[in-house]
DNA sequence: GTCTATAAATAGATAGAC
DNA sequence: GTCTATCTATTTATAGAC
């Protein structure tokens, strides 16, 4: 209380958040296979120790990402579920294959590292929570577009949705579609990821 | 002609072919990240200057393997689609989903590869038809699935289910499922995939 | 066509100064 | 908490011997 702008090392007083932010940066226009915690403090300005003092490792670092990468998937899921009449559930659902589609082409992040098998066994409880409250956010809105009905079935529409959303958010970015259909644009994947999760239908 | 066992400088005569199948051995168990020229020379006992009279750097070898895969993946898919019987070609589409997770999960090798965009732009021809052939392949059978109406039926039914496939791929080597349902294999989920694509309807 | 040897890059991670 | 410096490991790729 006595220091509001706490004396800071050099020129950073928030130099976790800013890797983290760093790290999204180079995730979203390479692949995870470039990333580098080098590369990370590089873009930031620090050296290339620094980033130590907060991240036990490279994975720690990860895991950090990934976790606010489940909490901001779960903002805009909800932020464009908002948008849609509440009196209409399943278009809410199917919407949020169009959030994802649109997120993960901008952030580079999404379940691939969400749910990453090395990243899991690192028992980081932020990320273990964020990736539930994720799932379960979902669910939630899975088993409101079927208004009823066995729990299996909003387990399975959740399921073909999430496979829907990740394929073709994953072939976007692996370039799939651009040397297939040139013209198509991140806007008009994610329109398609959403059509496609609107027209699934279950137990029926 | 003189020699039909032509000398070979130390122990091989099939480099090649033998440090693609090590390199399909490598992405099957890790990551592409992992993956490296050296790793594949090793693995099949050469030094790791050997590769490069072969190849000439690293994504020409890995285009090689993923060249190879779209031939696998269409031998299989061909393979798969001929144990159903012909006059169910709406179920011999649907099973070839099931084909690429299985194919994927032992392989390692799958869309992501074939049509990555380092890789396209080597402009490697065997490549590219190999990964046309799959894809024309995979149409046919959706254009039979569909016995007849608008040609773009095929080409979304076509996404839909390539879509639902590489989902299903991509997040059972992820480890998505295996977080959340241990008791799901390879061959659950690629049952699931196959599901998913029977379910499919478009243009009605 | 394979080898040995090596150059040059890069990354992960630690020690110790400030 | 950040820096400089350093160690170790790994990789990609090339040169030149055999």
């Amino acid at each position: 209380m006595a220091n509001p702008t706490p004396r800071r090392g050099y020129h950073h007083g928030n130099l976790r958040a800013e890797l983290i932010e760093a790290s999204f940066a180079l995730l979203a226009k390479h692949d995870l296979a470039e990333f580098s915690v080098a590369k990370a403090a590089r873009a930031v300005g620090v050296s290339t120790a620094s980033p130590y003092r907060h991240f036990a490792d490279r994975d720690h670092l990860l895991a950090a990402v990934a976790a606010q990468a489940a909490l901001e998937l779960a903002a805009r899921v909800r932020a464009d579920v908002a948008a849609v009449p509440e009196d209409d559930p399943r278009e809410r659902f199917a919407i949020t294959a169009g959030t994802y589609v649109r997120y993960v082409a901008e952030r580079g992040a999404g379940f691939s590292i969400i749910f990453s098998t090395p990243l899991a066994r690192l028992d980081d409880a932020e990320l273990a929570d964020a990736g539930r409250a994720l799932m379960r956010l979902l669910l939630d809105l899975a088993r409101d577009a079927l208004g009823g009905g066995p729990p299996e079935d909003a387990l399975l529409l959740l399921e073909r949705h999430t496979v829907a959303a990740h394929g073709y958010a994953t072939l976007l970015r692996d370039g799939f579609f651009s040397s297939r259909r040139p013209k198509d644009t991140v806007g008009t994947i994610a329109a398609r990821a959403a059509q496609a999760s609107r027209e699934l239908r279950v137990g029926g």
